[in-house]
DNA sequence: CTGAAAGCGCTTACAG
DNA sequence: CTGAAAGCGCTTACAG
């Protein structure tokens, strides 16, 4: 099905169909013959014959690390639904956690394969900025905050200090750290600071501090060590970079005779399904993650749809949300 | 960039250029030279002309019902791996749980936007059959089995059968069901199928069939409802068609006198992270999703490469995972 | 082995 | 208000 088949079934020329489709002037009467033809046959013009016409390919390129993500898929969701009922499609590529294929996917996508591009940056490097500067159309990071890119990203430093201040509040004084690596400069570098910040606010100094692996159990390990090998038992606070760390260490510390909330209060990061779901619940910090697609497909639309806006970099808030794990009121 | 540029700086014509991308005869001598310009360039075909001319769009279109569900998560993880390396592009929709979003993408897809379709089916309902019949290109539908249609799917029956023998075997004589809607064919009738199978073998009956949501707050609200409204407190075991729903079972049960799993006995369905850390960790059946995207992807892809195959149902198979919530040998 | 030409489906400036 | 024509980037049968 093709325009000038549409054409001749309602017996007029290509330009005028594509003129109906595209707002040109058409008479009243030939719009309602081409009207009902489109109608009746679902026709839709088919991509490829715009973009090569219009060097638009109405296509924004997604590229993420992985999805078995929670917050990176509630990302992705969010795009997506941002993109229904626009005209753009979603391309996703999947760069394995692999920082070589993110550059080469965005090499990729370069060659006018798509409009714009969202990433999920993984590890700022030298050469993703620099290849970013030189970039030829438009990108908006996400999750990460690129100085001089458009970006979406959470707060990370504010996220930290508010869940550490909250355990300061909860009375906590012998406080734990357990992060991730500062290459990771949202979840690592700027989750440390926020913790730190609120530390020394209370003239506070950290019991302990060890950088773990993103997951469960990068928090039970990190708990485990710093039980073993550090022999440091006296600590009222446990601060985790995400709730799976978090779910982690609770995990290590009912081998223990810690108990949680009362002997040692522990907050997370993310509010993941899993956070809510656990017993005991696990205090956390929401996360916009959603919010945070939606945003930046709006922002790439805006931007493709030639709304000429300066380098914006959008900060989203987040939520405390205290549960057992913090503290004694409930159960 | 284009393939004339490209053809003008290594003094050829565009139509060697292409020979030379797509396998032609070419000679020696300008295979080198056309090669090195390419390689400096790092030129890439524009999809949209390729597809004019080939009427192959190279993209596989994804359809999903959501995101923040970590089985599809992690199924659309398999399928990106898997098409990572291949020329072919993914484009995802996500119909944000609205079967006819579903219905839609389809006939959006139909018109040439890509070569194939994997859809990710929630409900297998009439038109969504009649428009299967009468489609014009290849699909694969993902986690659902349709007769007639190529699918890769999980043997749900198998699957909570085993898990419905594993609490039998375990001592359980008085076991729940709770379960999903039926008009869920994969994860409602044929889960409870697996359950009544399991009984019958046995010769027991279910203590109480209850359907509830697919998440915690439907395990919660399904044992609530089982103890304060049917007044049923005599049960040793629970099988949940979810490890979520069995998640929220023992949230509500923790209100109780029974212990998990000294009284009673809880598996779910999908092996989640959260099943692996919850205390009590839950025992569950891995399903192998990640697997069916990448099996999807690759049955797609072989049909598109012109590969002729006859329709394939492909099941796959499960694992069970023994974990603490049905043993009492752990702790 | 190589190039000129035609044509895929679309849009838009141009002429009427 | 409408149509014929040109051209976007590509590929391939054809002629050489």
């Amino acid at each position: 099905m093709t325009i000038s088949e549409i054409a001749k079934m309602a017996d007029v020329s290509p330009a005028t169909v594509s003129r109906f489709l595209n707002g040109g002037y058409v008479s009243e009467e030939k719009k309602e013959v081409i009207g009902k033809v489109i109608r009746e046959t679902g026709y839709v013009p088919l991509n490829a014959g715009q973009h090569l016409k219009n060097k638009k390919s109405k296509s924004i390129g997604v590229i993420v690390p992985r999805l078995n993500s929670e917050a990176i898929a509630r990302m992705v969701d969010g795009i997506t639904k941002r993109v229904n009922g626009t005209d753009y499609q979603i391309i996703l590529t999947n760069t394995d956690n692999n920082p070589e294929n993110e550059i080469e996917n965005l090499k990729f996508f370069e060659f006018d394969k798509v409009d714009g591009v969202i990433l999920s940056a993984t590890e700022v490097t030298d050469e993703l900025i620099k290849i970013l500067n030189r970039y030829n159309k438009p990108v908006v990071i996400i999750s990460q905050n690129i100085e001089n890119f458009f970006c979406v990203y959470n707060d990370n430093e504010s996220v930290s200090y508010s869940a550490t201040k909250h355990l300061i509040e909860q009375g906590c004084e012998k406080i734990i750290y357990l992060g991730v690596l500062e290459d990771d400069s949202a979840a690592g570098r700027d989750r440390h600071r926020g913790f730190n910040k609120a530390l020394k606010e209370y003239g506070l100094k950290p019991v302990a501090e060890k950088i773990v692996d993103f997951s469960v159990v990068g928090g039970y390990t990190g708990i485990q060590e710093i039980l073993e090998n550090q022999k440091i038992e006296d600590f009222d606070g446990i601060f985790c970079a995400s709730d799976n760390i978090a779910i982690g260490a609770i995990n290590r510390l009912s081998f223990t005779k810690k108990k949680v909330p009362e002997d040692v209060k522990i907050i997370g990061v993310g509010d993941s399904t899993l956070s809510k779901a656990f017993l005991p619940s696990i205090s956390t910090v929401h996360l916009f993650y959603e919010e945070l697609g939606d945003q930046a497909a709006d922002l790439i639309i805006d931007i493709l749809e030639g709304k000429k806006m300066p380098i914006r970099q959008i900060q989203l808030g987040s939520e405390l949300c205290i549960r057992e794990s913090s503290t004694e009121l409930n159960k």
